[in-house]
DNA sequence: CATGCTCGTGTCGACGTCGACATGTCAACA
DNA sequence: TGTTGACATGTCGACGTCGACACGAGCATG
């Protein structure tokens, strides 16, 4: 009715907070600083600008309530049983497209509109950075045990996530380096179509 | 200086324009038909609110001009030298993290916060939109050439790189599944540890 | 006990985006 | 010739987010 509350038609970060406090109850402190790491790398970034008063809003429509104060004002926010429903009927309804706006992306697309040997300076470094990046996750897994529900299953689905995803585009820009380095070849052999060996 | 040009902080939906129009010169209204379709999926959203105002602030700034008015007032843009310099630098210029707001991602994070058995719905859907998205996308490749530079390379390079994005989540989900499966196994026997077919 | 750092929460203005609404053109079809 | 529908551009208000700024509490160091 109030212009506020039509959840479900967008915004994902009330439904985000539900899900990382549905894992374990935090304070919107600590809720900041996971936005600013993996979770906010790869899924959704905010800042404590957003997240306070997004808890309040929750806390007013009874999906979340502060179970702890502790020292320097803090307040331990924790899901309502509303609030867990409340997301799982988001997450159990099928959205046909979410939003998405990943500037990392933008860049691959954006590649073709420059000349090959800046495409190439691009692409030798996404595929520096995603090696490097995949390597390190592989190395964080290692450390770890089996998946197991709960909260620490959730960091190693995320992690098996990332990983997947970097080898992906790894792989992607490896394959569009040898693709502009054939149409390079091909280029200069229509332009000198002697078969030997060019210079 | 003044509040509108702060270019290579942020923003991206300008660059996203200039790659555009290097690629090829469009009408805003061609412009909004990309935005909504692949591009917008996998990339960078835009509705033609945003498009219009931004061409024309973009023409303001001398980086892209208008080279023809076709019929039904519609104007052509294409991007100029300026434009195109601007958009090589800020490609080059390595981002620490771009910004990244991906819905799809975001569902898959919180996935954990859900019971085991409402999690397997969601992974399996998810399997079965990935494995049908890459079918198609294969089969628009096997339609095509090889990867040549120019307009027919942009869309060769995204489609590639939908398919093996498409690919990963595919493999994550089922493993995802697997993993699920194996610690209900697990919490089975340990409530009940007889050896023998349960039931 | 003064200094400085992290912790922890909050406001406010500027900005980008989105949905709703508005307006006019051109082509096809009945 | 009237009407439907795609083409094509635009404004405006509401809303979410972000950077800058602000403030206080605890804690360690010298």
């Amino acid at each position: 009715m109030s212009p506020q509350d039509h959840y479900g038609d967008a915004m994902s970060l009330p439904h985000a907070l539900l899900g990382l406090l549905a894992v374990a109850p935090r304070s919107g402190y600590e809720l900041t600083k996971v936005f600013a790491g993996e979770f906010g790398r790869y899924a959704w970034q905010a800042g404590h600008t957003s997240i306070y008063p997004e808890l309040a809003r929750l806390a007013d429509q009874g999906l979340v309530e502060v179970t702890h104060e502790g020292a320097r004002g803090s307040r331990t926010y924790a899901v309502t049983d509303a609030g867990r429903a409340a997301l799982r009927t988001w997450l159990l309804t099928p959205r046909e497209h979410g939003k998405v706006r990943d500037e990392r992306v933008l860049r691959m697309f954006l590649l073709s509109a420059l000349d090959p040997a800046d495409a190439r300076t691009i692409l030798e470094r996404i595929a520096a950075t995603t090696a490097r990046e995949a390597a390190q996750l592989r190395r964080v897994r290692a450390e770890a045990g089996p998946v197991r529900p709960g909260p620490e299953g959730f960091g190693q689905l995320a992690a098996e996530f990332g990983l997947r995803q970097y080898d992906a585009v790894h792989g992607w820009a490896v394959w569009a380096m040898e693709q502009l380095a054939a149409a390079d070849a091909e280029a200069a052999a229509e332009r000198d179509p002697a078969p030997a060996a060019p210079r």
